[in-house]
DNA sequence: CCAATACTTAAGTGTGTGCTTAACCAATCG
DNA sequence: CGATTGGTTAAGCACACACTTAAGTATTGG
């Protein structure tokens, strides 16, 4: 849920905002071009994702940033350079073989047996 | 649009293919529970976000991941950890001042002179 | 106690998104 | 050639999404 709540653009203001430090609604709505309940409904789905936390204190209810729920997104983009990257390397392993069987014997550029 | 277009889980499936190297439109779609139009239109969602790359050889086209493009998403995360960083640096630096004022100064936990 | 503040809930609306089927086009194969 | 493969285009449909306004509920200050 953490990539379908950092999709929209409103949201992620809001990431950024809480990101200084943690906020109430209508502090983080003031500089918003929407109506209060459109924040509170964004605010739900970061909620939800666990991007962001809150709790009432009277009638105030106040906002943070869960940072370490970014992890989410940094994982999966680490894992997709690494992925990317062990395949650089196995790209490069083969084309090491290729070389290695062009000096053995040049003009057959696969391993199988000659018949 | 990089964010829009990883909300998607058949697409963020279709990049972590893409990650294993390239791919023709069927190969992609082969897997996919859903018609070869709709992935078609997950592609043009994904390369007009600049994630995915393809070129068209004879009637096939090769699909490749834009690993570059995955800084975006990167960028924006490192920048939300450096902002919370140093808030929590500017917290330490307000913790120790008070702490300092507490040592010279018991019982005022403010810096204002006194009258 | 009354009014203002700070949300909250509910209901409605236009637009976007993810998918479908059907028809089509172009390259390749037997 | 005609059939198959690989992809494209178009139209339509159901549902999700980002809002809105209006009416509520607590909490708090004067």
């Amino acid at each position: 849920m953490v990539f379908h709540a950092l999709s929209d653009p409103t949201r992620r203001l809001i990431v950024e905002r809480l990101g200084q430090g943690a906020a109430s609604v209508s502090e983080l709505a003031a500089p918003l071009p929407m109506s209060l309940p459109a924040v509170v409904q964004h605010l739900q789905v970061l909620e939800a994702s666990g991007l962001v936390a809150s709790e009432k204190v009277g009638r105030v209810r106040t906002c943070r940033l869960v940072v370490k729920r970014l992890d989410t997104v940094q994982d999966w983009i680490d894992e997709r350079r690494r992925t990317w990257e062990r395949r650089l390397d196995r790209l490069g392993d083969f084309l090491d073989e290729q070389a290695r069987n062009d000096r053995t014997n040049p003009t057959n550029h696969t391993t199988e047996e000659q018949s």
